[in-house]
DNA sequence: TGATTAGTTAACCATATGGTTAACTATAGC
DNA sequence: GCTATAGTTAACCATATGGTTAACTAATCA
């Protein structure tokens, strides 16, 4: 069951709604990286982007491996999923091929009628 | 290309980042409702869900139909697509199968090895 | 040992967010 | 026309957010 106050949901989506920790995650995508290195780009000091690691982090995001006084950085993209499910109940609305009457053609090749489906919360 | 500042990008990820929101948006997946019938389970003022309407609106998810004094919403679950495509590029990172090379033996059945995959940013 | 480097923490600031109550607008109904 | 209803807007408040600079901790290196 999705529970919409499921305060890990709320660190995600909060997470991600944020441009420049979007940026972050996408460039760890390429790897990981060091806090120095993940910061180079970014027209911004290094504790504002210090702070927005501890974000990312606290969301489970990110992973931290500290090797003597430098921090690398790893992408913790499985805290995403929550997050990619809760929007995929909706997909259906966008993609009416992949609505509930869809699915069940798909699987059954008749034409009986199902009840509005509901969305799980 | 996926733009990480986009700016409706971030305005779905913060809507979705609160829970009053994302329960709003479940209640309207069971189908349109007035800004009464949307507030009545919520332990809130009116002004506050109307604020919330607006963030939501705002993103684009959900639209109005105001007919003579009530305004009657609809979810619309289209504005999610991009934060659901943004969220899918790093589904890889956590479900295998769906790496690049899992893709790519999925379609040509042969055991040839790819570059690494960067994400789209 | 002393200087440099990596990164965080602290203190501060401006603005945004999420809520409230009170007042307002406008439609509906008697 | 008066009153009730639907909903917004305004004003306010407390806290969160996103940034800054300065100071700090700890590791590296000459």
């Amino acid at each position: 069951m999705v529970n919409y106050s499921d305060p890990q949901l709320t660190r995600v989506f909060s997470a991600m709604g944020d441009p420049t920790r979007r940026a972050i995650v996408a460039r760890l995508a390429g790897g990981g990286l060091t806090v120095s290195q993940l910061a180079a780009p970014f027209e911004m000091s290094l504790p504002a982007i210090s702070k927005h690691l501890r974000v990312l982090e606290g969301a489970g995001l990110i992973s931290r491996r500290i090797a003597g006084r430098t921090h690398h950085c790893n992408l913790e993209a499985a805290a995403m999923k929550s997050a990619t499910e809760w929007l995929e109940q909706y997909r259906r609305f966008w993609e009416p091929r992949l609505d509930v009457l869809g699915e069940y053609l798909a699987e059954t090749e008749n034409t009986e009628e199902l009840h509005d489906g509901e969305c799980k919360d």
